[in-house]
DNA sequence: AATAGATACTAAGGATTCCTTAGTATCTAG
DNA sequence: CTAGATACTAAGGAATCCTTAGTATCTATT
């Protein structure tokens, strides 16, 4: 079970100061605002996924994205033959 | 042979205007600056990757990224399986 | 049900970054 | 060498974010 995380908690994780970490993650969460680079690439760190699964809108690819890190080198390698075996 | 494409030709392609595409390209490509997220996509759109291929650091990670939207269901399912089957 | 504390969320303005403009530098073909 | 295209940059106006202060909502406890 992974401990539930709040907003401010994910902030202030990621470095945000303490004072303003809530207001930020929420407007981030909300849309209102998009965070600035330095911020995503803390943010990804924290929840351990890359940063381009923020930016995976297919399901399929975002799973993919999210999942990579965690591969064996092996398995890294099969999906990389598959691919370039299926575009010849 | 794919056309070369200018810093400006490709901003202009992505809907920025003629006369700052150059400069703005060029800014986002020195990394003087950073495109906000509807250049971005646009951008991603002209180049036929997606969005998640500019923040994906590895290269492995990068060139599946790439290659995703060309992929069959067929491929995509397959490397779904082989991930999912590492995993257990 | 009432309370307290945590969590979620928002408005507004100061702080920061980007976009536009104008211009210089560099490259390339003729 | 020249002309035109391309690459690149400084500076300031324009746009967006970050901070602050505060309200709203949720949750557990009495």
């Amino acid at each position: 079970m992974k401990a539930q995380l709040s907003q401010k908690q994910l902030g202030i994780l990621a470095g945000i100061d303490e004072f303003s970490a809530s207001s930020r993650v929420n407007q981030y969460e909300v849309g209102k605002h998009h965070p600035d680079l330095t911020t995503v690439y803390k943010l990804a760190e924290v929840l351990g996924v890359p940063v381009a699964y923020f930016y995976a809108d297919d399901d399929q690819l975002a799973e993919i994205v999210a999942l990579f890190p965690k591969l064996t080198k092996r398995t890294k390698s099969e999906i990389m033959k598959a691919i370039i075996s299926s575009l010849d």
